[in-house]
DNA sequence: ATTTTCATGTGAAATGGTTCACAAGAAATT
DNA sequence: AATTTCTTGTGAACCATTTCACATGAAAAT
């Protein structure tokens, strides 16, 4: 018996960004007291064109009504089902430093479903320690931590240079996406999703923009 | 008397986010001792092929020694050059909240070449206080301040709900380019740059993956 | 009820980006 | 000096994404 794969499109990255745009456009509509919303109106506020958003949507489904466009609420509850934020998900931080202390606050996250609910580190100065309302835990625990509070998803902000090791715990304890803001290519089995935030990045592209006076179709 | 633009090719941002990898690997490679590079081993690093590092190079140039490789020094200060971070930039962080602070001592950034020189809130609370040895100024001086240091690029790290007059603020003073946190779309005017960090959108992205079972082509 | 207006959904066309494949040229080897 | 080996640089081919253009159908207006 060969279970059947529903011969599932490739959506392509820039696909699943606009979605999260969409989303959060759609949010702003409702607060706003729009009822509908046509491709059009959606567009303009992303600076996109109408057969874009359309085409984006035409991927998983149709769930306009011709002459009238998309009703706000039903659209917003299909691209949060779409994008599997229409429940929550549990995160850890690993790495207490900087970044990963501004990010246990970071109000967007919660906002959108993601809830930090466990933090990681190795300085013994920092195990222990109270980021609202969370305890830094011994990184040593991570397993079993991990497995305890059924976490699907970790933050990694550790310096370059542990990141990987770090990586490799973070697997093991069954993890099954990353979020990485150490600047270094890291290794994963083929069933982890890993992405990379890498802010230097965006500077640097600022850079070049600037010096070569860099005129691109559609930017970030 | 007509001023002949240099025909210059629309570079896509794909292959300015490459270059800042190369750049990064080539530091890499540069302290691991080596001397050349072929264009396999780098896209290796990299999980790309050798042909698109070839291809990325050659819209500015061609770097290499046929039967050798490139030369790593060499072609990181070209990289270095096309990029624009063969100099300091100064920026200013506007917001000093949870994020703003944490970048202040972000070591990624200086180590680029991008120095933090200014930082700039509204709540008396906050200017005045010391951040690594910057102290924050009143946003109502950042016209003025702006100038005086002759920063370029600013870091948007306030509330959405601000993030607007800030930037036209920021946009009055004279600042080229625009990274902005806040998960806001951003109005500028056509000759500043702007880019968008939106780490919710990384995680939206990570649990699309988990929930749809996503293999992209070649993800960030 | 009929007509007009509007906006979706989607094949087809156009555009943009990546990979192929190979000629060219430099270094190493014989 | 000639040959072999290696790797670049780049048109051409391929593949992916975006935009066009229009048939379709729902709602509003007559």
């Amino acid at each position: 018996m060969s279970s059947e794969q529903p011969a599932k499109k490739r959506i392509s990255e820039s696909t699943i960004h606009r979605l999260s745009m969409y989303y959060r456009t759609l949010s702003l509509l409702q607060k706003e007291g729009y009822e509908t919303v046509s491709s059009k109106e959606l567009a303009n506020r992303e600076k996109l064109t109408p057969a874009q958003v359309r085409k984006d949507l035409s991927f998983f489904g149709s769930f306009g009504t011709r002459g009238l466009g998309y009703d706000v609420n039903e659209l917003k509850a299909k691209i949060g089902e779409i994008l599997g934020i229409d429940r929550q998900w549990k995160l850890a931080i690993i790495g207490i430093g900087n970044i990963g202390s501004a990010l246990v606050n970071y109000k967007e996250f919660s906002r959108q479903g993601f809830s930090i609910v466990k933090l990681f580190d190795n300085d013994q100065r920092k195990i222990g320690s109270n980021h609202k309302g969370i305890i830094v835990s011994d990184i040593k625990n991570l397993d079993k931590e991990i497995a305890e509070d059924g976490i699907e998803m970790v933050i990694i902000t550790v310096p370059a240079t542990v990141a990987q090791y770090m990586v490799d715990d973070v697997v093991r304890a069954g993890v099954k996406a990353i979020l990485n803001f150490a600047p270094i290519n890291l290794k994963v089995p083929p069933n982890v999703y890993l992405r990379n935030e890498n802010m230097s990045m965006e500077l640097e592209y600022l850079s070049f923009a600037i010096v070569n006076n860099h005129t691109p179709k559609n930017s970030k």
